[in-house]
DNA sequence: TCAAAAGTGTTCTATCTACACCCATGT
DNA sequence: ACATGGGTGTAGATAGAACACTTTTGA
């Protein structure tokens, strides 16, 4: 019998914002093997020191500098690499992209790229990046997570862009503030913003920046 | 610094039956502590040499003699116990209890507990319950996950005490009828059963015995 | 006064819910 | 013939989809 190795433990962040109005992910470009050069999800070692959740949120802030956004875990895939035994847990995380600062220190810093027209992956970040997607949409449906990825006020266009952005389809404008308004996710602030050579848009804020079940 | 041992990862599942109209939910008594006397979910190390899903499919396979059973993973969970650190990696699988062939050489075999009257369980194995216990009933909704807990024919009382089982309400049986025929989750076989004194009931099949979402 | 985005209601359609009677069988 | 569970259709309510014009502003 040959000597096993205890399997090791990884948590990898698919980060989500909204940008040129347009679904996109947060990844970093690999400067080591394995996979050098390509660019994959952000993740790290899980030395067991803290919560899963806790490290996975580490990594978050550690990426984008931002704070107080939405976490959740996606799944937990085996052997994603070749090279040693272990697992890896994947979440996902959406984030105000005015809250972002990313870090500009390195050769190749950490970039957005459109989940519609991604490079080339590292491992199978891919397929997590797949699911990732399907999960946000399919909660957009039934649940407020688009909390995270605004401010704290926004106009009900920009929130509507980012519905569209993150499902891909256009939405009517009449329903879909119907919708918001009756179920009660986001309620007017009583400011608004003028913006151009038109009427001032009113402006919302989340009843809720909690999960909330519709 | 303090040296730190690698963290260690399991799988654990929530083995779910329905009997006596009750959905059960099959669970081992630990005769070793941690927690040594209370009963919990069947689990184990995982080592590595296969991908999580099959360590998993072969705990179950090991409990239950069954094979071709619906399995799906819930979720990981970290620190699930204090005595050292790692991860739990938490499936839930749908058997038909007829196909079920439980380990009894033991003096505390596994044994099958309703999910509305749970013994005190070890670690946090509520929550894990409790969790896949809400996972099978939203899909419920939306898939044909039942067809993990029926035998290959039923009839349309069976499948619909399953549901009622499962969701802890009455359902309508003309409803009922009417959405797994229109949604095509189900087929008629064309035999009958006959039992006792009233008119036999029609057999069924479901359609496809993979995940479908409706 | 014009251009540009914000704001607003109604009709139609599809889906879900509620509900009661006849049918086939064994004893 | 009777008791038992199996089988079936319709009407009303609800939710979702489609759709066009008026308002407010800055230039």
């Amino acid at each position: 019998m040959s000597e096993q190795r205890e399997p090791v433990t990884a948590t990898i962040v698919v980060i989500f914002a909204i940008i040129d109005d347009a679904l996109q992910v947060l990844l970093v470009h690999r400067s080591a093997p394995p996979e050098q050069g390509l660019w994959a999800l952000p993740g790290g070692r899980w030395d067991g020191s803290t919560t899963l959740e806790e490290a996975a949120a580490a990594k978050l802030i550690d990426e984008t500098g931002a704070r107080d956004l939405y976490l959740e875990q996606l799944f937990t895939a085996s052997n994603l690499d070749a090279v040693q035994a272990g697992v890896a847990v994947a979440y996902f995380a959406l984030v105000d992209e005015q809250a972002v600062r990313l870090r500009t220190s390195q050769e190749w810093p950490p970039a957005w790229h459109r989940v519609d027209a991604l490079p080339p992956l590292a491992f199978r970040n891919n397929e997590v990046i797949a699911q990732a997607v399907a999960r946000v949409r399919a909660k957009l449906d039934y649940t407020n997570i688009a909390f995270g990825l605004l401010p704290e006020q926004f106009t009900l266009r920009e929130l509507q862009s980012a519905y569209e952005a993150i499902l891909g389809t256009a939405l009517d404008r009449r329903n879909f503030r119907k919708r918001m308004l009756q179920t009660e996710v986001i309620e007017p602030t009583g400011e608004v913003r003028r913006m151009g050579a038109h009427r001032p848009a009113q402006l919302y804020r989340f009843t809720s920046r909690e999960p909330v079940f519709l």
